[in-house]
DNA sequence: ACAGTATTTATCCAACGGGTTAATTTCTTC
DNA sequence: GAAGAAATTAACCCGTTGGATAAATACTGT
């Protein structure tokens, strides 16, 4: 009578959910902020009830904090993998940018996450020993480009590298961070493919320019080899 | 017998009741954000009755908005006044930056509004009328300064006004919208006294060596100008 | 003085939201 | 195949919070 495998009610899978409730943790705090998040919402979204976000990673803080390591552990093992040791010093920089703009595209929450904890003043971040310790070995990457640039004459200055890795990202991160306000503002849409396009130009022949002393040769490469549109036409 | 004047219960000042009112919230938005911040908190701070911001403004986003509207005058207004006309380009391009820099130190409330704003995606700011029409003829202002640079040799450059206003801002803005973080990746506190000239020195010559094309010498010129910290020396 | 209006205070409340308790179902292992 | 542990569900609890209602107090004109 009873013979016939009876249909499970629910699934078991303590690491799926896992993976599952961070993830829709992490869309639900960078679409709305630590205290606009609600944990009903990151439930439902993780295709469960909200008891099991307390079971399996803790209450609302612990699990932000979770996501927050989480989105920093996966930009530092891509920086890893950037290696511009053996790129000339130009060319290093320009990747380096590229990788950036490209990751800031890619990873939107990434951006609204440090926006959170910006805000936050970094409460919970300073909390965080896993993150204190994965602080990269990238600062001396980019220290080496530069040491290099300048011993072969490329670069006019030997740039300090956590500025010159601060302002990159500021570059990148600025722009799209507040591409909504700026908008508006400017009644341009930001986060066209051109215009984008044309903002990844700019940037590099800003920094390359800046760095090398060759402004009009270098907005002109970079115009030319990125996009069709004009950097520097509007003049 | 009532003759003697009786003390009164409370004050009236509508006028003030209204400024304090949006003082108040503009502490407590750029503090917490729209979801976190607490009317209650507001009208404490304000010295009134949670009632008086239904009266004299409306309801949290209302109050919210308007808190936003008046920021955006306050900097346009203020930027009104630099008058970058009659100064030669490179001299220009460094006080905007000076200023842009300064007016963010002052005003950090600000920044947190502005970041608040993003990460809702410009959803108020884009209802509001008022902030559309102000968006001023800044572009202008740089637009004449790229030109006359152009034209009188000292830039090598006619890059695009907008571009380098965005540039501008950025590298003003992420410094300081996200030196809580950053301080904690990199280990060194960004906000220091030393730490802000020598990044105002760097982000000085970044912009001016792009443009110019003397690299060395301008970043050499900015480090001194400024500071006796070294911009480059850590390589 | 008196009426009418503008401003302020004092309470109240319904909805919400984070967190907890307790019961139910699946897995493991002996 | 029974017991115990792990995972999941359902229901409830209770402080908070935005907003509303109604009453009190000050001002204005006549």
């Amino acid at each position: 009578m009873a013979k016939a495998k009876r249909t499970l009610k629910w699934q078991r899978d303590p690491e799926g959910m896992r993976l599952r409730i961070l993830e829709a943790a992490k869309q639900e705090f960078s679409a709305h902020g630590l205290a606009g998040a609600r944990v009903d919402r990151i439930a439902a979204k993780a295709g469960a009830n909200k008891r099991m976000l307390y079971y399996h990673v803790g209450n609302k803080d612990e699990l932000y904090l979770a996501v927050l390591e989480g989105a920093y552990d996966k930009i530092r093992s891509e920086e890893r993998g950037l290696d511009l040791e053996h790129l000339d010093p130009p060319e290093a920089i320009r990747r380096l940018i590229e990788f950036t703009w490209n990751y800031f595209l890619r990873n939107p929450e990434f951006l609204s996450l440090l926006q959170t904890e910006n805000l936050a003043r970094a409460k919970h971040l300073k909390r965080s020993a896993k993150v204190k310790s994965m602080h990269s070995p990238f600062v001396e990457m980019i220290r080496t480009v530069v040491r290099r640039g300048v011993a072969s004459g490329d670069f006019q200055v030997a740039v300090d590298p956590v500025q010159l890795y601060i302002s990159i990202a500021a570059l990148c991160f600025f722009y799209l961070s507040n591409s909504a306000t700026l908008s508006v503002i400017f009644g341009r849409d930001l986060l066209a493919k051109d215009a984008k396009d044309e903002r990844l130009a700019h940037m590099v022949g800003l920094v390359l320019a800046a760095l090398t002393g060759q402004s009009a040769a270098l907005f002109e490469i970079a115009k030319t080899s990125k996009s069709r549109t004009a950097v520097a036409q509007t003049v």
